[in-house]
DNA sequence: TAGCATTGGTAAAACGATTGCTCAACACTT
DNA sequence: AAGTGTTGAGCAATCGTTTTACCAATGCTA
């Protein structure tokens, strides 16, 4: 355990000096001779500042929380990868946390949050279970973002242009000739998803074709609900030949239902998702979807706590990158 | 940001009560008032100790470092919710780290490391990039664990039984009929990979089937990848009738590889995995696999971490719990 | 009632780094 | 030669906890 006294005495000066050399601080002038001759020794003997002594003193500790809902779901995954190339912009890691509804981890989450332990603290789609967590962090001043959905008294939330996207996906439809279009909406209530939800609406709307409640379905982001909701809404409405789903995994279930109830994709139903992963490239039909720009989102959301717009900034930030329609396999003209 | 000497002296005691108090110390008698009293305070304020100051002092941190290479790889996903379990039981946070091959994030976590920044290290399937980091780790003492791969001389390496799981693999192709049977195995030479190979071989080898180097192709363990290995194995050998592919992002690109040539699965070509994620039940057909116990491995690697397991018990250790072959409809009789 | 153990607590030294302040030495300017 | 600036560096306080050592008061035993 080299700690910097070590390298100042070695070197013959004072660890103020080490300190200023390893921080490459302006302030303090240093030779070029005791440069050289420190920075050999802390090669030499492969010293490393001490994280815990460091944050203690500068009230920094180079780490950024990221609380995400279900570490499995890939749609968090990209918005995992966007935050930790955010991160190496600012020399920070991404701790990753998962909040499910359980909440196992959550008090551990709260004590690290509370006791000072991360620089920022972002939340995908916040749930009450983290409450406490984020009066902590207001309390301390750490700066916070939410991400699609949040309290915007509390700090900005950052979103994608969901209303577009829902809209988009159901013109695409439209615009192939479908007129009984179908919905599978994301629960919970969210306000990304109600979004979504809205942009169906007025696409069908627009294109005066009628908005009919039955065809409207919901299900909770993941494959069995999707799965589900598709065997209720086509069992109630088979007349359907197009069908929106607004979460990628659920989209993924649908696509998995109507294979084992028999209907061909895209021949006799058509689906479209929200949301780009891996995944919707991988199945078969290849699924066509509105990609949402989930990695710049994260990536956003570490910049904007990390240059300190997250106190001044407290509104509703829908992100510039428009959404992208990716033209794969699951839809058809009828 | 209130302090334990904020609490103590509301409390008209001083920290060291406080201190005790909170971390439940047994030496340190207390009366029932007292802790009572200070207790309310702490309630009342909210006060949480700061982190750094108590890693500082205590030289723990209850962080626990998990790197992996990719992490929108379902795989490893299984691997971080394992080991959150684990985490939870001995109140520890898990930091998932991720070490491409370009590494930007790897001079952080090497820092973090070297720094003293967590309190464990668990390496899935260590390349070259982490050695420095290894390195620090080892000096620091820090428990380090690796998962799949690494070396035996420097800390425990915990493994899959992978050797069962490939002859169990290949095993079920036979006793389906299947006489000519490829593999698609993983690149970069790990020690996993080799295990599930040579179950493939043994199991040819006992059934007196011929063992091919023609039959054995090499995927990285992603999904185009596994398309294209499987593109090349079946253009060279289009007399096999079914193959493994020893891990599931390959398997899921050999599926789709199969389904856009026009081969039926399973009506032409068996496939089965090794590695059960979600996504094997997503896809249609569902794959048939040999599912690893990856839950568990990533659990176990934090109890070994955590009650001290990594400095005397330098040797491979093969999980108990056995891979459990899944029945889906990927594989059928020839 | 002297001696000793127990109870309930305090004081202060770490832990390792950062940083504002001070200061000596030297170089210029006037 | 005095005054002023600059360069190179050291001192010591500080961040908030934990923990060892110590102590006063009380109770108990012989």
């Amino acid at each position: 355990m080299v700690t910097i006294t070590d390298i100042a005495n070695r070197a013959g000066v004072s660890p103020s000096v080490v300190s200023r050399i390893v921080n490459g601080d302006k302030k303090l002038r240093v030779s070029a001779a005791t440069r050289a001759r420190v920075q050999a020794i802390i090669e030499e003997t492969g010293y490393k500042p001490n994280v815990a002594a460091r944050s203690l003193r500068s009230s920094e500790t180079g780490l950024l929380a990221l609380v995400v809902h279900d570490i499995t779901n890939p749609v968090y995954s990209e918005i995992v990868a966007g935050a930790q190339a955010g991160a190496s912009e600012f020399d920070k890691i991404i701790l990753v946390g998962e909040a499910d509804s359980l909440g196992a981890n959550v008090s551990k989450i709260e004590s690290l949050i509370a006791g000072g332990g991360v620089d920022g603290l972002i939340l995908q789609g916040a749930g009450t279970e983290l409450d406490k967590a984020i009066e902590h962090a207001v309390s301390r001043k750490i700066p916070l973002v939410f991400l699609q959905s949040g309290d915007i008294n509390i700090a900005p939330v950052l979103r994608m242009d969901d209303l577009l996207a829902g809209k988009m996906a159901t013109q695409y439809l439209i615009d192939h000739g479908h007129k009984n279009i179908g919905v599978i909406s994301t629960k919970r209530n969210l306000q990304f998803s109600e979004a979504r939800l809205d942009g169906w609406k007025q696409a069908l709307l627009e294109a005066s074709l009628p908005i009919s409640e039955s065809a409207i379905a919901a299900a909770n982001p993941n494959y069995e609900s999707g799965y589900h909701a598709a065997k209720e809404l086509f069992e109630q409405r088979p007349d359907i030949t197009a069908i929106l789903v607004s979460n990628a995994m659920s989209a993924v279930g649908a696509l998995a239902y109507l294979n084992d109830a028999g209907k061909r994709v895209p021949e006799d139903v058509s689906v479209i998702g929200i949301n780009d992963v891996n995944l919707a490239e991988f199945v078969r039909p290849a699924l066509t979807v509105v990609k949402m720009p989930l990695r710049t989102m994260g990536l956003e959301a570490v910049r904007m706590i990390c240059s300190g717009k997250t106190s001044s900034n407290k509104k509703l930030e829908i992100l510039d990158q428009a959404p992208l329609l990716v033209e794969r396999s699951s839809v058809s003209k009828r």
